[in-house]
RNA sequence: GGCCCGUUGGUCAAGAGGUUAAGACACGGCCCUUUCACGGCUGUAACAUGGGUUCGAUUCCCGUACGGGUCACCA
């Protein structure tokens, strides 16, 4: 047997398979156990966040659930500092809550831990060197340069598998001598799986969402430990995952490719093999040279949207997110959501079945859609405490006239919050108000529409009466018939049905007379309650604004 | 290129061997209306393609095209 090549690749590792399994037991019969398992890269992605939120959704529709982080930081180039905190802040911050995992760069919570890979590395270790011992796996000794020969060859040769397999695997036939005097002369090594897979065999395997997927099993001998001693993903995931006693792995689906090696190394390690789902990837639309389009995946480097923090810095609500991931992927959400507006998005039983297989293309309209229907379903208070905020880290402006006066802020809000459907998002707000909270915007600066044109002899007159017949006190009823009463003067009508009819009877309507106001108080053709917006101005204000746009005439 | 997955209106998506093939978003029209928005009504628009199986297929099977994924000591 191989005992002394195990003993040789591994003389520090004392523990068997038996100890970790004692000291990880089994989860209460019936626990629905999800993952999430990001590498610690940099910023988030807008499908790590999705990919969470369904792990954990999944987990929350069992009677008993466990969801938990696991940080996957075996590649130590890629490593980037602070990563782990972004993922979990990224996370609390769009209330995806796990119950075990790490909580800061250092700390972790729960009993299975840790939940950094790096810090299990003799775990790992533990396990492959019980599989060297049982001539389940050997070492192998090939560099870089002769990896790529290999390839080659198989290039020149156009082999149907490619890879480090059956006859190509060099080091898998080298015999105990030949191992032990490599390893005498310090040769770097890696960990391969001698895989058991027979060419030409296929196997049916089972995806909780697409159903039965047939492919040819696992044939190459993949690495387990790479010569810095840490694993690869693939043996992690076997080793984690069943230590973790994770009962389904959700993830994305690049990873289908790779359910035949998962699945024998959960055989070979004699693990019962997890459920598997797979996600479809959140797509755009990209113009290609010749002018054709094509999907792809949402990139981080190239689509601002991909960034799970592009959200948050424009300010959409953390629920308009998650509604819209989930009507997007899951195809009962959507009715479900109109059912239950103002129930918490957890409430909604995941069925994975029903998630899109196909890989939905980012839509702005919809997404849009979901969050102005997201906003209009929050009590104006909580607007005005989100909005404070977000406000106080992106927008100092808003920010300032929200310190100012917070009771007249929650007024306006009122103003575009009841009974319509205008914002989306905070950033909004300053793009479509700033006649209320851009201390330097100037309606006279705006230029004149060209309607007014026809109009120029009359605004003049109009708004000195206007001014003149201005009652602080009025309510919007009795404010709008005192406009009204200005407009027979001019030969405006009074009612837009009978200008509409003889328009050639008059100089205009009663719309064009209230346009004049609003635009000389807003510079704005379109706003919310006119009357509302002066009273959130304050009387002086607006009489200043139409004081300077009449000096501008 | 091999292997795997997918393809219903512009987008998301329901659906069944026989339906007028839902709904939402977007877009157009009308109504309401001091503007916009909201709301109501309404309209345009789809089963990738060729063969089979069947009395009948968009639905089942095979091929083709197109799209996506994957073939590392990255995850």
């Amino acid at each position: 047997m191989s005992k002394r090549v195990a003993e040789a690749l591994f003389p520090h590792i004392t523990k068997t398979p038996a100890d970790w399994e004692k000291a990880f037991p089994a989860r209460p019969e019936g626990t629905a156990c999800t993952r999430f398992a990001p590498s610690p890269t940099g910023f988030m992605h807008i499908g790590g966040l999705y990919t969470a939120l369904i792990n954990d959704l999944y987990t929350r529709s069992h009677e008993k659930g466990v969801f938990f982080l696991r940080i996957e930081d075996t590649d130590q180039k890629r490593i980037v500092e602070g990563g782990v905190s972004e993922i979990i802040d990224t996370l609390r911050s769009f209330d995806v809550l796990f119950d075990e995992g790490p909580v800061s760069e250092s700390e972790d919570q729960g009993g299975y831990g840790p939940y950094r890979q790096s810090l299990r590395r003799e775990i790992y270790q533990t396990y492959a060197k019980d599989l060297v011992a049982r001539d389940l796996a050997y070492p192998c000794f090939c560099t870089e340069e002769e990896l790529s020969a290999l390839r080659e060859r198989q290039e020149a040769e156009n082999a149907l598998q490619k890879g480090y397999w059956g006859k190509w695997a060099a080091c898998r036939s080298l015999t105990e001598e030949e191992i032990l005097q490599k390893l005498s002369e310090g040769r770097s090594w890696v960990v391969r799986l001698r895989s058991q897979g027979q060419e030409g065999r296929s196997r049916v395997f089972h995806d909780l969402i697409r159903g039965d997927i047939s492919m040819q099993e696992n044939l190459i001998d993949t690495v387990l430990i790479k010569s810095d001693g840490l694993p690869t993903y693939h043996f992690a995931h076997a080793v984690d995952d069943h230590l973790m006693h994770t009962s389904e792995v959700i993830r994305a689906d690049e990873w289908i490719a790779s359910i035949p090696v998962h699945v024998e190394l959960f055989e070979t390690l004699g693990f019962p093999v997890p459920g598997y789902a797979h996600l479809s990837p959140i797509m755009k639309l990209e113009e290609k040279a010749d002018g054709g389009v094509s999907k792809r995946k949402l990139s981080k480097r190239k689509d601002p949207e991909a960034r799970v923090h592009y959200y948050e810095e424009i300010g959409y609500p953390v629920a308009a997110v998650l509604d819209y991931l989930l009507t997007i992927s899951s195809a009962d959400y959507e009715p479900w959501r109109e059912q239950n507006m103002d129930a918490p998005i957890f409430d909604f039983r995941l069925d994975l079945t029903k998630t899109g297989v196909a890989g939905a293309l980012f839509d702005f309209s919809k997404l849009n859609s979901v969050a102005k229907n997201r906003v209009a379903h929050m009590s104006c208070e909580a607007v005005l405490e989100a909005v404070k905020d977000w406000a106080a880290r992106y927008d100092g402006k808003l920010s300032a006239y929200i310190a100012a006066d917070e009771e007249r802020f929650l007024r306006s809000v009122h103003l575009w919050h009841d009974k319509r459907l205008d914002v989306a998002k905070w950033s909004d707000l300053m793009e479509l108000y700033p006649y209320l909270y851009d201390a330097d915007f100037d309606p006279a600066a705006e230029p004149i529409p060209e309607k007014f044109q026809a109009h120029m002899a009359h605004i003049p007159g109009i708004l000195r009466d206007y001014l003149a017949s201005f009652d602080w006190n009025d309510d919007g009823k009795d404010w709008f018939q005192k406009v009204r009463d200005i407009a027979p003067k001019y030969n405006y009508a009074v009612k837009t049905g009978p200008y509409k009819k003889h328009p050639e009877l008059y100089s205009g309507s009663i719309a064009d007379v209230s346009s004049f106001i609003r635009f000389a108080v807003t510079g704005r053709l379109n706003t919310p309650d006119l009357h509302g917006i002066l009273h959130i101005l304050g009387q002086e204000e607006m009489e200043r604004r139409v004081e300077r746009f009449l000096a501008r005439l």
